[in-house]
DNA sequence: TGAAAAATCACAGAAAACTGTGATTTCGTG
DNA sequence: CACGAAATCACAGTTTTCTGTGATTTTTCA
């Protein structure tokens, strides 16, 4: 297994490159303070795994993660941070980290990280695991907290998807009417003043 | 760590119930077939973490877990089951579930991801962490597949938030005919016939 | 510096959406 | 069965949005 590490801090640097140098089966093919030349970097040295600092000068490690990985998608980047907070965690995500440890690590976790990150795995400290998955949770939750009816929902799932007032007459066989009558109570239930803004929070929030 | 397991099928059930009880600071404190009396049990027997199986008769996994987090959102379910596709897994992240692991799971992994999920971790198989992570990935990717110009997703954006063609002229500091041409290049570019359907796609896609 | 892209404005008619007010029918549940 | 919630319809007036057509200015970049 062939690692790049990017980390700004000489003495961590030299520290975890001795480490991970230094057990069987990893090897440290380079080592640099920040993303300033990581393409060229990472284009010469093919590399399989890199370990990634954020706060670093110059180039930060979340840019780094976004121009590696839009030339190079197959190349796994294990985050390597203090930071525990929730935007940098999911920049780091969005920009296409594969994995995300805290620098409390311990060196054994962090080895065995290595190795998970490279066999496809996506290795992430625990309370970061948990942030990650609990994204989802609420996901269903509070479905109905605007107390719409069926009738209500249907219409505005209607209407998310373009359907005019006619269009949506035509489709539930019933009057324009009353299908202004129903979205004028949906605007009332959802605190919006036009179909827009509907749309925008039926969607946001999950409602449809 | 006290634990309860609900697995339909009974030998396998039987050996997970002696490989964890017998393992020092384990205890399984009870072993269910299926949810039909979920809420009841974890009542009565108070477990830290249940071990959950989905696909099982009368009451299956994924209704458990929402049961279970419905009135004790403390107790930490991991699943354990063979399946793995999307669906599934994503179902059970949003009733949520706290950590996901193939039933392929050798038992010293299942046994840490135990004490993983006790102390605030989220365990989950290599390739389900992998899965979970890719969500996040091309949230950021093709951000301008519609080739939005800068003023266009400003107004594009306005209009989501319920903006009427005057307040966004006002906002702008443009005409109501400047926002009006500037929206109807947006519909063609976005391949739509209106503002509703405009901003369900934009939110959809993300493109705001 | 010259062409293309982006941003701006104007006018006008048609279509759609929003608001107010009021009423009837259907349906589920205590 | 009675009651309330849900669903239905009607009418009318106002506002907003959409579309067609055409044009000018500003910015960007090869």
């Amino acid at each position: 297994m062939k690692i790049i590490i990017y980390e700004d801090d000489y003495k961590l640097r030299q520290s975890l490159s001795l480490l991970i140098d230094g057990t069987k089966g990893y090897s440290v093919i380079g080592d640099f303070p920040n993303c300033e030349n990581i393409e060229k970097e990472v284009k010469t040295l093919q590399p399989d795994v890199i370990l990634m600092d954020i706060d670093m000068p110059v180039v930060n490690g979340i840019e780094g993660v976004e121009k590696v990985k839009a030339h190079f998608p197959d190349i796994k980047i294990l985050m390597h941070t203090v930071f525990d907070d929730n935007d940098k965690l999911f920049a780091c995500l969005k920009a296409g980290a594969d994995g995300y440890l805290l620098k409390k690590t311990p060196p054994v976790k962090l080895l065995e990280a290595l190795q998970d990150i490279y066999t496809g795995g996506a290795p992430m400290s625990p309370g970061i695991a948990r942030r990650v998955l609990s994204t989802f949770h609420q996901l269903n939750s509070a479905k109905n907290k605007y107390g719409l009816t069926k009738r209500e929902k249907e219409i505005l799932l209607l209407l998310t998807e373009g359907y005019t007032y006619k269009a949506i007459s035509a489709e539930c066989h019933i009057s324009m009417d009353t299908v202004s009558t129903h979205l004028r109570n949906i605007y009332n239930k959802l605190h919006v003043n036009c179909g827009t803004e509907a749309v925008a929070k039926a969607i946001r929030e999950r409602l449809v």
